[in-house]
RNA sequence: GGAAGUUUAGCUCAGUUGGGAGAGCAUCUGCCUUACAAGCAGGGGGUCAUAGGUUCGAGCCCUAUAACUUCCACCA
């Protein structure tokens, strides 16, 4: 085949995605000859369009998968979207106001209607985008957190907690988003420290001049303030409690209470209490029959118990109110005050604490076998240090607010009787009511947490409630992977959902990925305009590229940076690939060649094959560990430096000569290991490996499709690999000898050698002619006087001299070789000084004893050459 | 208030049970050597944040400190 100059990655990564999806290679079949390996995708938001986070989730997944894949495992990567309830309902809202219309225009269907298309339009976008990086996923089985499946899982579960008792509705404190208007859990609520102040309230008792000071960071709530709370065991107001206050402005009476909730030490010590608009003062209400006053609309405005500030949104009525405080003298002071502030983590409107009739998850029963899951190690985390953060979540759990006041999303399965105001819970939809036969059903309003349903994503996506062949076969699912900034939201509710519904846990593995920042370091966000989008950077270098820059050089739970010259770097590796592989198999046309195990293999070809295998074994291993980075790390330097800048330019000569045996032996060689290199990188870089793959010489099929590579101890030749190691130090000998002295490197010197291992330098002679510039190659004794001037060096196993006549520059000859050593004399004195140690002698393991002891050796025999070297130099 | 992470070359970061400090980019020198200038060969550059400790031996383990980042909780 006629490969181009330049590694050019449009020519084939879509017409290879195409031909994979044609042969249905990323089906994965219920075999039970196969063990299943499963991992279910982070399913994204069909808000938008995937970003760099995406692509990040989607390398590892995929990465994982295809590594499997080639294992033999019955790989199931399992595609879908998340319909982001609260995230897209806004979208839409925005859209339909460009048109100038609302929901209530449009209406509750007419509102769905506009959502699925959306879904449709998105959703497509987003599986095109997926197709571009390359992910094998099973597009078979595409999901959607609101397909058939998923809301029938939904259903089931909701009924089941209800019947058990885990879901329970009722009047409570909620986050209550007056932007999207709806309801929040604890965790859809960020919290920023904002700048605001401190307001000091006099309540005056009733028919007395007696007064007490409160302090307050929310003043318009005082409307709803129901009783003043201090401590029981404070003396200042021990004689208050029970007495009357008037509400300043609204005139109604309310009672001082005495609750073990105030903090003496903290402001005035009395606390006002707003059980409508404060959890804690909620709490206290309920403890002291409080009544609740709610003087807030769903919109943020104030509302008829607000009297004269009814319809002013709140934080207008914030500033009225103040005003009018102070002009009735009921303002002591005004502090400035940094508190933390919630906000929705959606429309980042700043979140009221309201009270409000919703739909709960308890939480406590469900919590505690999540968290033996992962203290049992059913569960692992890695990095480890997750699971810290998953414990600490988990224990001091509060019940869940799961309905939201929607549209978009999982309608609740609650129907109430219009007759005889009966609650009907139920899985299918009913036509009458079970306890007065009447029809007049409605269902309930609201809708259900989006994350109600990511919940059950590792099974409503396999089919249950449904006992289906996918879900015996597919589930438990087996790593979970995603950014660690979704523990909360997704990783720890799938753990708790999974155990409580299926009886066991839904993955064995969570890994857990850093967030990819921009190249300053910050969070890319559309505010700061910062995103990247992985279409254009695969549009420029190529999915691989993309792919190869995302994953290495990173390990697990750790943040990233993005850079445009990371992906250089990675698509610069690309291209070494396409050339390393241009080259073989540009020399292998029309050339038959012999199998690895017909031919006899030369001290090079050992050494590759020995750097192979041990490839081999650490990507294997480092896979297993999760270490994707060390282990695409560990490919990149045995391609570039051993395959490439070594064994590559040690096969010239060979392929160069006229010997068509040698050459086709050679070759033999060069294909094992470009055929398994490339195997080893698929699961990195899909395309290019593939797109190579096909062209060597006895290669069938697809690479997505073969083995992944077995460590072999028969081949990993290790003493045959280090003695090879002589060859490439007089190579790099000789090169350093000219450099040193300013020799052209194209310069062709005479080189003499004396070493043990003449046979291996001989058998190696055109090689280190080639690569170190030599014009002849000749052995000499230690200690022998050559007749020229020759600069000389001293390496481990030889010393090499190089006759350079009047191009030699004495004096910086001296100069290095002095330089020199100094350095081996230290060397001297560091492994004397540890093998003198006795504590190292006698505890250190033996072999590194040994060692030092050679080294001490080695490093003796070599201060004595360069002794006489630059004595040989006078 | 609690917890976690980070601190290693000019920059971005690796460093896998403790056993002679690494990569990419940048920089310097020399090379268009018949796969690749998106390249080749060679070089310079680091008190591994600070201070103690454990150990024969610490970038790695322990204890403090500092700076930065993040998460959680929240007293009005």
């Amino acid at each position: 085949m006629e490969m181009q100059k330049t590694y050019n990655p449009k020519d084939f990564e879509d017409r290879l995605y195409a031909e994979w999806m044609d042969k249905n290679y990323f089906r994965a079949e219920v075999d039970p000859s196969k063990i299943p390996f499963t991992i279910v995708i982070p399913p994204p938001n069909i808000t938008g369009q995937l970003h760099l986070g995406h692509a990040l989730d989607n390398t590892i997944i995929d990465a994982l998968i295809r590594f499997k894949r080639m294992q033999g495992y019955s790989a199931l990567y399992l595609p879908g979207c998340d319909h982001a309830s609260i995230a897209t309902e806004v979208k839409i809202v925005e859209q339909m106001k460009k048109e100038g219309l609302t929901k209530k225009d449009v209406g509750r269907e007419g509102f769905l209607k506009r959502a699925w298309a959306w879904k449709e339009k998105y959703g497509g976008r987003i599986v095109e985008q997926m197709k571009k990086m390359g992910v094998s996923c099973d597009w078979s089985r595409l999901a959607f957190t609101m397909d058939e499946n998923c809301s029938r899982a939904v259903r089931e579960v909701f009924v089941n907690l209800y019947e058990k008792g885990l879901i329970y509705r009722g009047d409570r404190i909620i986050n209550w988003c007056p932007g999207c208007k709806t309801a929040l859990s604890d965790a859809e609520v960020e919290y920023s420290e904002d700048a605001s102040y401190f307001w000091h309230l006099k309540y005056p008792v009733k028919d007395s001049d007696e007064s007490i000071v409160v302090a307050t960071t929310r003043p318009e709530t005082m409307l709803g303030d129901t009783a003043v709370a201090v401590n029981p065991n404070d003396k200042r107001y021990a004689d208050m409690v029970g007495k009357t206050l008037v509400l300043p402005l609204v005139g109604r009476e309310i009672p001082i209470i005495a609750d073990e909730y105030v903090d003496m030490e903290f402001g005035s010590g009395a606390v006002k209490i707003t059980p409508a608009h404060d959890p804690n003062d909620f709490e206290v209400g309920l403890r002291h029959n409080l009544p609740v006053i709610r003087v807030m609309n769903d919109d943020g405005t104030m509302n008829a118990q607000a009297g004269k500030y009814e319809g002013l949104d709140r934080f207008a009525a914030r500033e009225k109110i103040v005003e009018d405080l102070k002009a009735c003298g009921a303002l002591v002071k005004i502090e400035p005050h940094t508190h933390n502030v919630g906000h929705c983590y959606r429309c980042k409107s700043t979140v009221e604490p309201i009270v409000s009739k919703q739909w709960f998850v308890r939480m406590q029963p469900l919590a505690k076998p999540a968290i033996d899951a992962v203290a049992r190690k059913k569960i692992k985390f890695t990095p480890e240090r997750f699971s810290k953060i998953y414990f600490s979540w988990m224990e001091g759990i509060k019940d869940w607010c799961i309905s939201r006041q929607l549209w978009w999303g999982h309608r609740i399965p609650v129907w109430y009787c219009q007759d005889c105001g009966e609650t009907i819970v139920s899985k299918t939809d009913p036509t009458k009511c079970p306890h007065c036969h009447g029809t007049n059903l409605h269902q309930d309003e609201d809708v259900l947490d989006t994350w109600f349903s990511s919940a059950l994503w590792p099974f409503s996506t396999l089919g249950y409630p449904e006992k289906t062949e996918d879900f015996a076969y597919f589930y438990p699912t087996d790593v979970l992977s995603c950014g660690y900034d979704i523990i909360f939201f997704w990783v720890a509710r799938m753990i708790f959902s999974g155990i409580e519904h299926t009886g066991k846990v839904p993955f064995r593995d969570v890994l857990l990925h850093g967030i990819v920042r921009d190249e300053q370091g910050r969070k890319m966000s559309k505010s700061l305009g910062n995103g990247i989008d992985p279409l254009e950077v695969i549009d420029e270098y190529g999915a691989d590229s993309l792919r190869f820059s995302l994953i290495t050089g990173v390990a697990p739970g750790n943040d990233s940076r993005y850079s445009k010259g990371k992906v250089e770097a990675s698509r610069n590796f690309m291209n070494k690939i396409w050339n390393a592989s241009r080259f073989v198999l540009m020399n292998a046309e029309g050339v038959k060649i012999p199998p690895l195990s017909e031919i006899k293999l030369t001290a090079a070809d050992k050494w590759i094959i020995s750097r192979l295998e041990s490839c081999i074994k650490e990507v294997t291993l480092n896979m297993g560990k999760f270490e994707l980075g060390i282990a695409a790390g560990a490919l990149y330097d045995f391609m570039w430096s051993d395959f490439c800048d070594w064994y590559i330019e040690l096969c010239k000569s060979s392929l160069y000569s006229d010997d068509k045996d040698k050459k086709a032996a050679t070759l033999s060689v060069l294909c094992f290991v470009l055929e398994n290199a490339l195997k080893l990188l698929h699961p990195f870089v899909p395309f290019i490996t593939e797109e190579i793959y096909r062209n060597i010489p006895g290669t069938k099929g697809s690479i997505m499709v073969s083995d992944f590579p077995r460590y072999n101890s028969k081949l990993a030749y290790k003493k045959e690999a280090k003695a090879f190691e002589l060859v490439m130090d007089i190579i790099k000998t000789v090169r350093n000898i000219k450099v040193s002295v300013n020799c052209p490197p194209a310069k062709k010197v005479k080189v003499f050698v004396a070493t043990q291992n003449k046979r291996m330098v001989s058998a190696n002679a055109g090689a280190i002619a080639k690569l170190a510039g030599a014009s002849e190659i000749d052995f000499v004794e230690n200690g022998t006087q050559i007749a020229e001037k020759t600069i000389s060096q001293v390496t481990e196993g030889c010393t090499v001299f190089v006759p350079l006549g009047e191009l030699v520059d004495l004096e910086k000859e001296k100069e290095r070789l002095s330089k020199e050593l100094e350095r081996v004399i230290g060397e001297i004195s560091r492994a004397d000084g540890k093998l003198h140690n006795r504590g190292f002698v006698e505890k250190a393991p033996k072999n590194l004893v040994e060692a030092e002891r050679a080294k001490l050796e080695k490093f003796i025999e070599m201060k004595q050459k360069i002794e006489k070297q630059i004595k040989d130099l006078d």
